[in-house]
DNA sequence: ACAGTCAATGGCACTCAGTGCCGCGCTTCC
DNA sequence: GGAAGCGCGGCACTGAGTGCCATTGACTGT
């Protein structure tokens, strides 16, 4: 149990050093000065941060066990698919709740490329998260390339509603963006959903090659089953 | 335009470093030790790579390459998203033709993280290359998403398929499976294309929530053409 | 055959991120 | 009030990565 005391320590030496970033330039601050500037020793900021790097993400560890847990809550019987996209959903809401932190975060990740690579591997530990969670509670019988492509499917989604609304200024409507994705995703979905046998549906469709790979697919779908 | 002269060097420095890395362990090697077993000087694996992870990745830069490439023979008129997946499966080729080095990088990325790390990173970037793509040749009012959501679907596919193979020794078939997550791909996608004014077509399906969705879905494709 | 040029390399010195170790001071619990 | 635990400062050390300059060696024109 981390206790408050030190994560405001730790919060207060991430912002001191991202204002330093900012100002100077990433390559330009060394950690000597960020520890200067903190009045903390150099040790300490190492103590705190595994790396130079993570001095500016000081949230991702909480943020992963969020979404650990929100996962971990999901009711028996729920669609795996869906508890993922709530807990993605629970994720960008707690993004939302720092504001300048990720408005501070993105003005640097976009200068800079060592910073952006972090984030790269920071989103890449939260799809490695879900894509085993999916790999977990999809049907057996799924496609072997599903829980990858679906757990990087909704992280590109989530990343990118984040992104336009940090790239407008915070103007935009991000948690709406994302329903809206996870809604395309749904319905892209649904061919993969097993058919019951069920009454009949009579349906008048345009004839073009698409809505003919959506019947094959739902055929498909449908004879799957015994 | 690189020599081969170089390139071989280049090879021959890769292949002694990950020899040792798996012999010693990734972090008991330092340069010096790969520069001595190579018979160059340390400044030299320094001019042939940036950094010591990428010791691991020699080939990296040639592949993004040569995606770039296929992408941009795309003909004019071709869907983007085949043009994407006519570059993975390329790509993914390009990978197969090197086997010993992947089956080796393989061993060293699962058991190193800083290398794991580095290998997200390179992920990141072709699909970079591939979301920009997207963003310039989808239809402009696509969802604000999709150029990130499809890249990132498609490379997770590639990462698969990719990772079976080389999980299970090479036994499998990549290519045939990464064929089959594009197919599912496409399928996907479907009801994102334009729909065309176009003969009628009947169909009888089963009456099930899932069904219901999809015939929705063909609907709103539909009514957003005049 | 000889001189001149350019590219790759070697060698050196330097900065700085990251780590191990030890000792200090402050809290907390007995 | 002593003792154990914890966070911190300070120090020394390793090793990655960089800038600079001298050297070698191959290739070209005369």
């Amino acid at each position: 149990m981390t206790s408050r005391k030190i994560l405001d320590t730790k919060y207060r030496i991430s912002e001191t050093a991202m204002a330093l970033f900012l100002k100077e330039g990433y390559a330009n601050v060394t950690v000597e000065a960020v520890a200067a500037a903190s009045s903390v020793s150099r040790r300490t900021v190492f103590r705190h941060f595994e790396s130079k790097d993570e001095l500016v993400f000081p949230d991702h560890t909480e943020r992963l066990g969020l979404v650990e847990r929100c996962l971990a809550a999901a009711p028996e019987g729920t669609d795996p698919v869906d508890a993922v996209i709530a807990a993605t959903e629970e994720s960008l809401h707690e993004f939302l709740s720092r504001p300048e932190l990720v408005l501070r975060r993105y003005k640097l990740t976009r200068i800079v490329p060592e910073l952006r690579k972090r984030e790269v591997v920071e989103h890449e530990r939260y799809v490695a998260l879900t894509r085993s969670y999916l790999r977990d509670h999809l049907p057996p019988d799924a496609p072997p390339f599903q829980p990858m492509a679906i757990a990087a499917l909704i992280d590109a989604i989530h990343r990118s509603a984040l992104g336009n609304w940090v790239r407008e200024g915070g103007t935009t409507d991000p948690e709406a963006e994302l329903a809206a994705g996870m809604e395309w995703v749904r319905r892209m979905m649904v061919h993969q959903s097993a058919f019951s046998t069920a009454p009949l549906l009579l349906a008048v469709l345009p004839d073009t090659p698409q809505t003919r790979r959506v019947l094959i697919s739902l055929k498909d779908a449908a004879e799957e089953l015994p």
